[in-house]
DNA sequence: CCAAGAACTGAATAACTATTCATTATGCTA
DNA sequence: TAGCATAATGAATAGTTATTCAGTTCTTGG
């Protein structure tokens, strides 16, 4: 079997996976429910993945990687000035949560869980993430508009928090918002903060 | 059995849950396990609780009553402004959390899995909690210390969102520091942003 | 077209554990 | 203190499910 066509079905067991632990929780999907979604053998699971937890870790990857790239894009652009970066990360963070409602309920939900069982190991990808904007913060009191005695790492930890806490919020509520809608306000807010006077 | 003494005995398997729990996760503590330190036979767990899931729903509930009741005595204080409240609610939340290490664990890492089963049902508690922020919000506006245009609802969310992510911080963060002492660049940075200019 | 290795299958296995309940202990009242 | 109700026990039950592996099907290079 070439490649490509292994890459493609491990993508499609990890579609399927993401799907049911995102409707199920992960304790309230079986193995066999997921292999089924994917139109494989229960055993096939076990030709791409060493168990059901390094599924979760996989989907957790792949996200992760699509999430960083970008947002790494927006940091190492030269000529924006920082408050925009803040600005196109908050949008970007939103909107990728937004698009997709599922993968969502499991950055929001289920890796929470999850983390308990991986602890830092997981928590290191969002570390990445948290260094990305703490360095937007760094640049923005180097161009003057932020405080000067705005601490990096914290801020960033800040910025975090809202995009999390709005993206949970939109997960558990019915309403049919869109998560992304929220980014001027947020990002109104944060600046307000931030901004030197 | 007087009614005490059962009453204490509740509070024993809770407490024996609560710290099996926050050390091993929901899935993996077993209630033998949570028997075991709480001195009591397995069956004795079923003549206080209906399941092991109501378990993890009477530690939230006792928790949010602790909560909820100090959270509304600081609103309900007359004379203070809200600025005042405001940074008061914040101490608070980190200091109940960083006082109780293992309660915290289950509030940050444990409940959010149990979001998922409980859905709705639990995060009610929390929308009371918003509701109370937000009327401190409101009750900035009309003092004219807040911006005019402070959404009330979404300012708590904000609100919200960073103490929680101040408290998950903490408590994957191996580090021996205070969560209580985050309160003050906390508040100095939302304040920042809600202020009217 | 044909090995032969790669990929896949799914029933069987091997735990694991929440909950029950027949039995035993305890405490209270008269 | 006897008798009765209440409380506690913990071994047995009943069900669940991740993972394995012996056997089958597909692919492909010569």
């Amino acid at each position: 079997m070439s490649a490509e066509r292994k890459e493609a079905k491990r993508e499609r067991i990890l579609d399927a996976a993401v799907l049911e632990i995102a409707r199920h929780g992960y304790y309230g999907t079986t193995v066999s429910t997921i292999a089924r979604r994917a139109g494989v053998a229960d055993g096939t699971i076990y030709l791409y993945f060493k168990s059901k937890e390094e599924m979760l870790v996989s989907i957790f990857e792949r996200a992760m990687q699509l999430f960083s790239a970008q947002a790494q894009q927006i940091v190492d652009e030269r000529g924006a000035g920082a408050e925009d970066k803040l600005c196109r990360i908050v949008a970007l963070h939103l909107s990728l949560l937004g698009e997709d409602r599922d993968l969502a309920v499991i950055f929001q939900v289920e890796f929470r869980h999850t983390l308990h069982v991986l602890e830092l190991l997981s928590r290191s990808g969002i570390r990445d993430y948290l260094a990305l904007i703490a360095r937007v913060v760094d640049e923005g009191k180097a161009e003057g508009v932020f405080k000067a005695d705005a601490d990096p790492l914290f801020t960033a930890k800040v910025v975090f928090g809202v995009l999390d806490e709005m993206a949970t919020d939109w997960v558990l509520s019915r309403k049919n918002t869109r998560l992304a809608s929220r980014a001027e306000p947020v990002s109104d807010l944060l600046l307000g903060g931030l901004r030197a006077s």
